[in-house]
DNA sequence: GCGTTGTCAGACAGCGCTGTCAGCCCGCTG
DNA sequence: CAGCGGGCTGACAGCGCTGTCTGACAACGC
């Protein structure tokens, strides 16, 4: 049926072995031999077995991509970018949807690494909060790479923003325009990113003597629906505050909607900041000011470290951080007396 | 290093055929010994190696996902959607990203199917154009189902949506709230889609004595911008629709914010309608009225045709409608006097 | 001249599983 | 009680590839 590396070898001239060295570029192989390989595999379209490839060598050249379900918009740019490295590699992507609450996704975790199905995984928050699993696989040397992790202290590898630091620009850029009375909207506490960027958030206000008040602070979800109801609540307070900083565009959106339903015009009488800087951002009125978060670069360079720690390189650097930078678009202006 | 069939046959005391037997669920296995295999498979925690069964079987047990990497809030959906159908039947799923223009990405694909990694494809809009390519996989009896395909007459498996209904119902909706002046955002045209929802819309004016006019109609490509711009066109025309209906709720976002910056109020002086029922559509503010496309039912329904065909049953139904339906947000109202 | 090293190539086993086929046992029929 | 057929099981080959080992041959130093 399908071309095998037995024909191309007989078409060839050359012994099988002969054929796999030329696939997989191995030394000690003549010049002119190679030629007649390469051409005979064009001429017959060759295309070599993966699955036998897989099961000669015990690698099966896949990489896991573990995220939780909740945070698609997010994912869809980790898996465009980790696609796009795969691809330059010959690697394939398998995605394992997790939810850190059921042990059962944890196992079928375990399995794939059992059956070979997978070399690595990339972890996406909050995933890697499971510590029990991240153990489990660092036992069996299976290497993993993990995005904007819960715990930065343990030498394992990561790729994280700089949560802090964003959260401190865009906090000062909104003291810079005056306000003083200013909200924010939470995200899950599951991810560490929320509490950075609150950190972040806290930091700037002290390093302007600007007091902390925790009445401005709501809780959210990192979804719409939190930053709508938690929008409700922070513009009913009186004095209200003249600027809201959310913990993510989802929940900027939502700030926005309450924002409407209550007739109180943005920027002019209420600015509002997000972060992440997703497609949405630009896609709500006023779009969106907010802090992009280098998500595609961040995943590229996290598959990058992956493959090549399964190539065998030690990594010389576990954690890397990439700086987030402040995007102003229309959701943000000047305070104006109340 | 990792369990293998041999190991479990050992434990339990039986050959690796009837091991086999167990995990493949094939008859003829004596109760007793069946429940003798799973003991051992469950002590020893074993789960068969992927590669192996595949080299062996012939069979991948994967599918491909082909999309264009345009329509990415799309392609979440269906892809959640094979996700999960894939999960239950134990098939793993690649995805293909595949440029209508680009050779290469179809010469890729047919790669995928000469090293037996792929077992059949879901084609997803606009790739299902690609009609040598379809032929190809037609006459390697690669067995694929359409998504919302372009051509719906030759003989071939898909599910879509009735856009033409769904057109048609929303268009008559406008109506019925005493519109007379309505715009009509085109989506891109290599999408089968957009010319059946203009279809739709073209009819339901008829139905109700309403003249079409061309003028009212702007071309666009399903994203933000080209709404955005064509909003900016249709709201400078004089008379000014009273409503506009856009082929896709991400135009349909972008009609909101012409309208808000040009000041004019949605909906008590433009109604605003979209289509697809995206997450977005809720996001937005006035969040859209639009038409549910389900998505999701489709693409699981899709997935499960093509499980079915690759277990050697043939389609009884080869083409599957199914019904889109209005959801009536606040981004429309009654037509009030211009 | 011989041993040594380096380059190139092929024979062969085996990765872990499934398909094929042969064979056993048992209950049934005539 | 022989003959038969269906339920159940195992031996064995082989899927397409790679790892290991062995060998041929040329070039080199002593």
């Amino acid at each position: 049926m399908a071309v095998t590396i037995g024909d191309v070898a007989r078409f060839a001239g050359v012994s099988t072995k002969t054929v796999s060295r030329v696939i997989n570029d191995e030394p000690f192989v003549a010049e002119s031999t190679r030629g007649k390989v390469v051409a005979a595999m064009q001429e017959l379209g060759y295309a070599p077995n993966i699955s036998a490839q897989r099961l000669a060598s015990g690698r099966s050249h896949v990489l896991g991509l573990v995220f939780h379900s909740a945070a698609w918009n997010y994912i869809n740019i980790v898996q465009r970018a980790l696609l796009e490295e795969c691809h330059l590699e010959g690697y394939g992507m398998l995605m394992n949807p997790c939810d850190i609450e059921r042990p059962a996704d944890q196992q079928e975790i375990l399995r794939l690494v059992a059956q070979q199905t997978v070399d690595g995984f990339i972890f996406t928050p909050p995933c890697d909060n499971i510590t029990s699993l991240l153990e489990q696989l660092q036992s069996q040397r299976i290497p993993f790479v993990r995005l904007a992790p819960r715990d930065c202290q343990v030498p394992l590898p990561y790729v994280a923003p700089d949560d802090w630091q964003g959260g401190y620009d865009m906090t000062q850029y909104l003291l810079s325009l005056g306000h003083e009375r200013i909200g924010f909207v939470m995200g899950n506490p599951d991810h560490q990113a929320s509490h950075d960027r609150l950190a972040g958030f806290k930091a700037a206000l002290e390093a302007h003597q600007v007091p902390f008040d925790p009445s401005l602070v709501t809780a959210g979800d990192f979804q719409f629906e939190s930053g709508l109801s938690g929008g409700r609540v922070l513009l009913e307070t009186n004095p209200r505050p003249t600027a809201i900083f959310a913990c993510n565009d989802d929940m900027a959106a939502g700030l926005l909607a309450a924002a409407h339903e209550l007739g109180i015009a943005v920027p002019e009488a209420l600015s509002v900041a997000g972060f992440d800087d997703v497609p949405l951002a630009q896609q709500v009125w006023p779009s969106l000011t907010t802090v992009r978060q280098p998500t595609y670069e961040m995943a590229q360079l996290a598959a990058q470290l992956l493959l090549r720690s399964l190539k065998g390189e030690s990594l010389e650097t576990l954690h890397h951080v990439l700086p987030a930078t402040l995007v102003i678009r229309g959701s943000t202006g000047p305070r104006t007396s109340a």
